[in-house]
DNA sequence: TGAATAGTGTCTATAAGACAGTATAGT
DNA sequence: ACTATACTGTCTTATAGACACTATTCA
């Protein structure tokens, strides 16, 4: 107790170390598309626990440098690709007594979407980090509780992906509504129907059109190049799209 | 470095006290309904620090007894309310060096609802616990950043209640359509038209018809009760309701 | 001219909004 | 009979699904 004591004099005394804490950390999801296909970013540990397996990439506050828990992860993935992630959103906080060999851990995950290019050149130059394809992570044994976390962020994605335009930050501007298709498409792994798909996205007005390029593939009619528009990433529809609905 | 040791050797000698590690806290929004308001449950707080301020129930995790992050929130929902809740859905995690007078600090922010009556009766036996009308609490000067706290929980309240049936756990069972409209309308802060709310939730088939009751104000035709069907909880609407959309 | 890609017209289906109407009780 | 509450009928509106159709380019 501290009966009778003034504010100050508790602060002066209070020590955190006097009392047991969990680890706390942050883990990043960081999702790409490149040839077709939804992929991670995953670094190999060099460290104990769990050395030479593949994990999120994530770790521990500093206390000192970052000042809101975002920063921590902000700082994390800049360390590992030279990005600035513009999105960066929390998905969920796990802590338990065994998801860490080292005691009572908590994490709070958080899930980023990036171009693929940007990334991928940094990424050559660091031996201990690549991109997976979604599917193969399935199959690699994750450090710590990883691959349910890898779950956890790609469940969000789809979900999110039914009733946002989360996939522009997948794409490289200026681009295509085929593009962006092909964008919902992996991200919901479900097929949109081409018309619906584009009636939605132009009824919205979050896009600008900036001129014309060329058609996937090289031939073909050529095709509306798009930029979204101010504050058009906040847009939310009102309906789902794609029959997706889950937890 | 821990060049050429082993994971053993690594984790026999790792003390997580060698590193600085933020405060980790977990609070809970816990909300009913009760004459037609929202209310919130709040706690005077009898500590330092923030002495005599009223403060969402929430502490430390107990590195004994706690296995999981959720049950660090159901035991101190059970201490402060003897009630154990249900539904308990984390809605955001909160981290930086200005929010807690003693260090950089986390907490992870859960939300439950509850009927009113159970809870209402054992609080009734802690003087330093009572239920607020949600729009009371702006007026209140808050410990911590709680007053921000009780903002996104109730923004996350009203976004969930536009497409699941959330409003459900505010009711104690049997309960009437005309009851659960009022409930979805508090939650939402909005008005509903009645025969597209009962449209959507009777075509929903989430609940069982179990008899009829007397009507609200105690006149009128006789009502018709309901009780949720088997895991109805987790019924999500591909479509929001009222008008209802923003972040 | 044919293949490939981009983009449209239009009908149907589903579910919400509006609002007036009917049903069943108490006083 | 009057009023209060519960509940329904039905027209309109908004948006997704289906799918065939047109448009523009290159080889």
């Amino acid at each position: 107790m501290n009966q009778g004591i003034t504010e100050a004099q508790f602060l002066d005394q209070y020590n955190p170390k006097d009392y047991d804490s969990p680890l706390m950390t942050v883990d990043i999801a960081l999702f790409t598309l490149h040839e077709s296909t939804l992929q991670i970013l995953l670094v190999e540990r060099g460290d104990h626990p769990h050395k030479g397996r593949w994990a999120l990439p994530g770790g521990f506050i500093d206390l000192k440098s970052d000042t809101e828990l975002h920063d921590t992860a902000k700082r994390k993935l800049r360390e590992k690709t030279g990005v600035d992630v513009p999105l960066l959103e929390q998905v969920n906080t796990i802590g338990n007594a065994r998801r860490d060999p080292r005691g009572w851990s908590v994490t709070a995950l958080y899930m980023a979407l990036v171009p693929h290019a940007p990334t991928a050149e940094f990424i050559e130059t660091v031996k201990d980090a690549r991109w997976w394809p979604i599917d193969e992570v399935r199959k690699l044994p994750l450090a710590f509780d990883h691959a349910e976390l890898v779950h956890l962020a790609r469940e969000r994605l789809k979900n999110k992906t039914a009733y946002t335009v989360l996939p522009i930050h997948v794409l490289k501007q200026p681009f295509s509504l085929t593009q962006l298709q092909q964008a919902f498409e992996l991200l919901m792994d479900a097929t949109l129907e081409k018309k619906s798909f584009r009636r939605r996205i132009l009824n919205a007005e979050i896009l600008e059109e900036v001129g014309e390029g060329v058609p996937e593939g090289g031939r073909g009619r050529p095709t509306a190049l798009y930029r979204p528009a101010k504050n058009s990433e906040q847009y939310l529809f009102t309906r789902v799209f794609g029959d997706a609905v889950s937890s």
